[in-house]
Formats: C-alpha cells, structure tokens, sequence
DNA sequence: TACTTATACTATTAATTCAGTAGTATATTA
DNA sequence: TAATATACTACTGAATTAATAGTATAAGTA
C-alpha cells in the first residue's frame, strides 16, 4: 500500500502552481525543474489534474498551466482522487454483485471504514495551507532557494 | 492505492481461525473450503503471518493452524503490517538522506500524517471484535452458513 | 516399517501496473 | 512562418501480483 511517484510528483506539482498562484501561468519546464521531476512525466501527469477541473491550460508561446480555483478551494483529496483513482481500498462493494459474502464479512467494515477515514484526512488539507506549511518549513530550514 | 488481495485474504483466514479458536486447530483445507480461496495460495500467505508470531502451526495428520494468542489481542493492524510491510505510504523519511527536499516538502506531511492515522485505525480492531461484527451481520441477514 | 495426511519450501508464470522515454500534432504568439 | 508551449499517442523495461506446481518434511496411524 504506498503511494504512487505519479501521485506524489502530482501533489508536488499542485503546491507549485499554487504557490505561483498570484503570478500567473507557470511553464511546466519551470515546475519540472524546482522540483527536480521530468518535464515529460510531468506533462502526463497534467493531464488527469485538468479533466477534472483543477488547471486551466494555455498553449503557445506565453501558455502554461494556473490553478482553476483559489488554492484554498483545492483539496488534496480531490487531487488523489484526479491522480490514483476512487479512494476505496476495495473493489467489492456492499453489492453482492461483487462478492457473495458481502452481507457477513466483517472485513469489508475495515476496509470500507478505513477508505472513508482516508478520505476525510485528505479533505482537511488545502493547498493554501500546504503553502503555508511550506514556506514556515523553508524559514525554519534557512533554505532561501526557490 | 489497493490493498493486496493477499491481505484481504490473510485477513478472512485470520478472523476465520478466530471463530475456531475455541475448537482447536483448523486444516488451511478446510479454512479454504469455507472462504472460497485456494488453498495454496493460502499456504503462502499463512508463512508471514506465522513469522510475526501470530500463527502456531503443527504438522502430520492433526495438524493445522491456530492463533498463538487470544483473538482480543490481535488488531488488524498487526496482520496488515505482517502482509503488507510496514505502512507507511511513502519511503523517503524525514531524514534527508532519502530526499534533498525532505526539511521543505509540504506534501510530506499529507503522507506521513496519512500514515499514522491508518495505522491508527487498523489498531482499533482486534480480531474478537471481528468475530463478533461477523455473527451479528450473519444473524442479519439470515444467513445461517459456516 | 510403510502409508497417509498436513504443513513447509522453492520455482515458475501470465498478466498487470509503474515509471518513464520518445515522437508527433496542435495551438498561440511574435 | 518560425519559435515555443501544451496535447496526444505509443512504446518499453522493470517490478509486482496472483496465482499454480512440485517437492520436502513432519507427525500420526495401520
């Protein structure tokens, strides 16, 4: 159970754009660079974060790539989820479509309560507050680079 | 971000071998046969759970398996970290060794704290409770099967 | 002792996923 | 029309997963 370099590169991606947030579109060679990611992996890695509405793309010379929403409207929950794909741990469902033994697995009650909980953590965490985060650990650190 | 089918299935062996803790030893043929998985798939995963000491075995004839400790003191945590490995959902650490990045990433403190709350979570079952959700949502649904 | 039965161990494999590279197409601006 | 940035499609090597298969070993029994 780890979490995809996709996924991870994905939420580096996202504190990125949103700490440019103010300065407009971002180059994703920019990005790419800062945060040490291929520029061509990053570029896959958009793609899923655009669908569901979280960037808003520009093509051509000063094109880019900016958060859709205020940052504090953007969840890592809703950034997992664009990445990794539904959240539930489990592909059985309390359909017995899925599994015969869905009406007395008490299993299902761990994996099904441990999904929501991960949902919930995920849901208290915003990308402004993420930049916030960041940049108090960047003061502490004595690390000046961008 | 699945869970294993391994682990699912080691974690219905287990609450199975729970429901029979009383009657003794049970034959992996016959916990198997109840669960509807191979049985030589289970013999595999049955190795690691043994290893963590949550299993005694005994070979030849009357042999079989049976929990080396009390049901109440087995969370489903231990049997996930047994299965799984360790939980924790991403590798680099805090220690800088493992990423340049690590004293000013914001995203590490998702993974970490994320981590920590499933590990939380998982040990807020132990494997009587497990039992005891089972009977109940048998008697519920009528279900009167081993 | 020889036979049966159950666990223990080792190897193999097909299918899928992961992490990334490569190349081309398209849109935008100068 | 040249330059630049995103968009799209295809490919690939490595690792993981979910098994299956076969052999070895231990323990009780005829």
């Amino acid at each position: 159970m780890r979490i995809s370099t996709r996924t991870r590169y994905g939420m580096r991606l996202m504190v990125n754009l949103a700490a440019n947030f103010k300065n407009g579109y971002s180059f994703l060679k920019d990005v790419a660079k800062s945060e040490g990611i291929s520029q061509k992996y990053l570029s896959l890695i958009v793609i899923p974060l655009k669908a569901a509405g979280m960037l808003t793309t520009s093509r051509g010379v000063h094109g880019g790539y900016i958060l859709s929403k205020n940052p504090s409207k953007i969840t890592a929950r809703e950034i997992v989820e664009a990445l990794e794909g539904d959240l539930s741990l489990v592909e059985c469902s309390r359909d017995e479509k899925y599994c015969i033994k869905s009406k007395n697995c008490a299993t299902q009650d761990i994996w099904f309560g441990l999904s929501e909980k991960i949902a919930e953590f995920l849901n208290s965490f915003n990308l402004e507050e993420l930049v916030k985060i960041q940049i108090k650990k960047k003061s502490e650190s004595n690390d000046y680079s961008i």
